[in-house]
RNA sequence: GCUCCUGUAGUGUAGCGGCCAAUCAUGUCGCCCUUUCGAGGCGACGACUCGGGUUCGAAUCCCGACAGGAGCACCA
C-alpha cells in the first residue's frame, strides 16, 4: 500500500445506519480492519449519519452487532453527527473565503444548470458577506431555505466538480440529535473533513466515488486541511444475490422474502442464519483482493470456502429424505455406536435398532431383489423385495468393499423439513422457486442439538438448525 | 449524450517491461484415500478482448476500437 508506515496507517469503515450491513459491507470493513492489522494502525467505526432522514437508532446497534459477529474489531468509535459544530465552522470559513456560496434556485434548476455546464445568478449573489448573513439565517431558521454549494468549476468535465453541494436543511428528527440541527452535510463535504480531522490516513471506498476525489481534495485544500491518500476498490456483486436496498426492500413489502435476514440474501444476517461462517466470510472477501475490476462472483465460491470449515468442525447425523421403511428379517438387535465425526474426536451417539429402517427413497429406487448394501456404521442387507417398502435380510457385519453405505434412522426419528436457498434473482427478475423444502426423517439425537447449530448429514449436506415457532427447522447450507 | 474507471482460464485472482510457452483458488474430469455423494492427496483441462505503436524484448508502457461498470442527487 503506497505511503503506508507500520504502526502511523489509519483506517476507517463509516457505513450509513440506515440497514443491515451485507456482504459489500463485509468487504470493505474487513479490507479497512485487515490493513489497519497489517501495519500495526488504528481502525475507527465511524457512523455517517449526516442525513435524518436515512439514519435510524436501531441500527447502530444492529451494525456493531454485525460487525462483531464478522470478527471485526474497531479500536474507536465515532458519529459524524457529532462533529456538526466544526462542520458549520468550517463551512463559514470556505464562505468567508469565498469558495462557497448559498444557493436558492430549485432542485430541478439546480440539475439543469449543472447538466449544461451553466452558472446560476447564486454564484455572484450570494457571496462572500451576503452568504454568511444567509448561512446565519439557515442555521437560526429551518424556515430559510437554501443550500451552500461549492465554488467549483462549472466547466468541468467531471460534473462532480460542479459546484457540489455541501449543506443542506433536513428538519427532520436525527435519532441521535434530535431536532438541534436542521442544517446537514453531504457526504462531499462531511467525507472529506472527517477522514482528515480524525486521522485518517488511508480511506477505501468504492468505486462509484471516483469522479468525487478531485471534490474530495478540493475541499480539504481549501480548508487547508490535511489530505489522505484516497484509494477505491470495485464492488463485490454475487451473481442472483442482489445487495441493494432498493431491490430487497420491494421483496420484504410484498412479503417474498421473510425480512433482512431471509436466508436467500447476503445480508450479513442471512448469511449467518444459512449457516455461512464469518471465518469464510472473512477468507473469501480477502480471496478476492481488492482491484478495481468489476466482477460478478459465484456464490459457490463462499460455499467451498465454508465448506472448508464446517468440515472439520461440525458433527455429523443421519438424515434420510424422502423416507422409504425397509424391514430386515432376521434382523439382530444391536447398540449402534456412531462417531459423531469421521477424525476429530466429538464423541459418538448411540442407536438401538431393530428391524425396522427407514432409507432415502433416491437409493430406494436403484435397488433390485439380491442386491447387498450396507446400513452405515451398521450391517449388511440384502434385498429381498422392493415396491413401496423395502424388504431384505441380514447380510452380515463385515465391511465389503464396493458396497453403498447408506445412511439411516429406525423407528426411533423425528420428522425433519429442511429449507433449501436458491438464488432469489434471475437476471434483474425475482425468482419465486427460490425457496425448495426437502421432507424427511432425521435420527432421534437431532433433536438434542443446540438451536443455531450447524451439522452434516451424511452424504445430504451441511445444515443449520433453527426454532421456528415451535419446530425444529433446518437451513440447507450447501453440500 | 458527455465524462471517468476497468478488461488475464467457466468464475475469482497473482503478475505490472526480460525470471511468464503466465500464479493460486474454485470448477470439470481421472486416479488414490475415506464405512458420506463431504474433507484430504496426486494429476489433467483451461486465459493475457482486438488492432496498431514504442522497445533488442510487452500480459505488463502508449494510442485506438470493442466490451463491462460507474457518475452527471439538496443519498451515501
Amino acid at each position: 500500500m503506497p505511503f503506508a508506515e507500520k504502526g502511523k496507517v489509519v483506517t476507517r469503515f463509516p457505513p450509513e445506519p440506515n440497514g443491515y450491513l451485507h456482504i459489500g459491507h463485509a468487504k470493505a470493513a474487513i479490507i479497512d480492519y485487515e490493513y489497519a492489522r497489517i501495519y500495526d494502525g488504528k481502525f475507527i467505526l465511524r457512523f455517517d449519519d449526516t442525513n435524518p432522514e436515512n439514519a435510524h437508532l436501531e441500527f447502530y446497534d444492529a451494525q456493531k452487532e454485525d460487525l462483531r459477529w464478522l470478527g471485526v474489531e474497531w479500536d474507536s468509535e465515532y458519529h459524524t453527527s457529532d462533529h456538526l459544530e466544526t462542520h458549520y465552522k468550517l463551512a463559514e470559513q470556505l464562505i468567508k473565503q469565498g469558495d462557497a456560496y448559498l444557493c436558492k434556485c430549485t432542485s430541478e434548476a439546480i440539475k439543469e444548470g449543472r447538466f449544461n455546464a451553466k452558472t446560476c445568478s447564486c454564484r455572484e449573489d450570494r457571496t462572500g458577506e451576503a452568504a454568511l448573513d444567509l448561512w446565519k439565517d439557515m442555521l437560526a431558521s429551518p424556515e430559510v431555505s437554501g443550500i451552500l454549494r461549492l465554488h467549483g468549476e462549472m466547466g468541468s468535465d467531471n460534473t462532480a466538480m460542479r459546484d457540489p453541494t455541501l449543506f443542506r436543511v433536513i428538519e427532520a428528527e436525527h435519532p441521535l440529535t434530535g431536532d438541534k440541527y436542521h442544517v446537514w452535510p453531504t457526504y462531499d463535504f462531511a467525507g472529506a473533513v472527517e477522514d482528515s480531522i480524525s486521522g485518517v490516513t488511508h480511506p477505501f471506498r468504492t468505486k462509484e466515488y471516483e469522479l468525487r476525489d478531485p471534490v474530495y481534495f478540493r475541499i480539504l485544500s481549501l480548508l487547508n486541511l490535511r489530505a489522505p491518500h484516497l484509494m477505491e476498490f470495485s464492488r463485490l456483486s454475487i451473481e442472483g444475490m442482489p445487495v441493494s436496498k432498493r431491490k430487497i426492500k420491494p421483496l420484504i413489502e410484498q412479503g417474498l422474502v421473510t425480512g433482512f435476514d431471509d436466508v436467500r440474501l447476503p445480508t450479513l444476517r442471512g448469511l449467518k442464519r444459512r449457516g455461512i461462517v464469518p471465518e469464510a466470510i472473512k477468507q473469501f472477501v480477502l480471496q478476492q483482493g481488492f482491484s478495481k475490476v468489476e466482477s460478478v462472483v459465484d456464490f459457490s465460491l463462499v460455499e467451498s470456502v465454508n465448506r472448508k470449515f464446517l468440515d472439520s468442525r461440525v458433527k455429523r447425523y443421519y438424515f434420510v429424505p424422502n423416507p422409504v421403511q425397509l424391514s430386515v428379517d432376521g434382523a439382530p438387535k444391536k447398540t449402534a455406536k456412531l462417531s459423531l465425526h469421521p477424525d476429530a474426536t466429538m464423541g459418538e451417539r448411540t442407536i438401538h435398532t431393530g428391524s425396522t429402517f427407514f432409507v432415502p427413497k433416491e437409493d430406494a429406487q436403484k435397488m433390485k431383489a439380491g442386491d447387498v448394501f450396507r446400513l452405515k456404521g451398521l450391517y449388511n442387507v440384502r434385498i429381498t423385495k422392493t415396491g413401496d417398502t423395502l424388504t431384505g435380510t441380514y447380510a452380515g457385519d463385515e465391511l465389503i468393499p464396493e458396497t453403498a453405505k447408506i445412511q439411516w434412522t429406525t423407528d426411533d426419528h423425528i420428522p425433519l423439513k429442511i429449507i433449501v436457498p436458491g438464488l432469489i434473482f434471475k437476471g434483474e427478475t425475482f425468482n419465486p422457486d427460490s425457496l425448495h423444502e426437502l421432507q424427511g426423517y432425521a435420527e432421534k439425537a437431532v433433536s438434542g442439538i443446540t438451536v443455531g447449530e450447524i451439522v452434516q448429514f451424511e452424504r445430504v449436506g451441511f445444515v443449520r438448525l433453527e426454532k421456528q415457532k415451535k419446530d425444529l427447522v433446518g437451513i440447507f447450507t450447501h453440500k
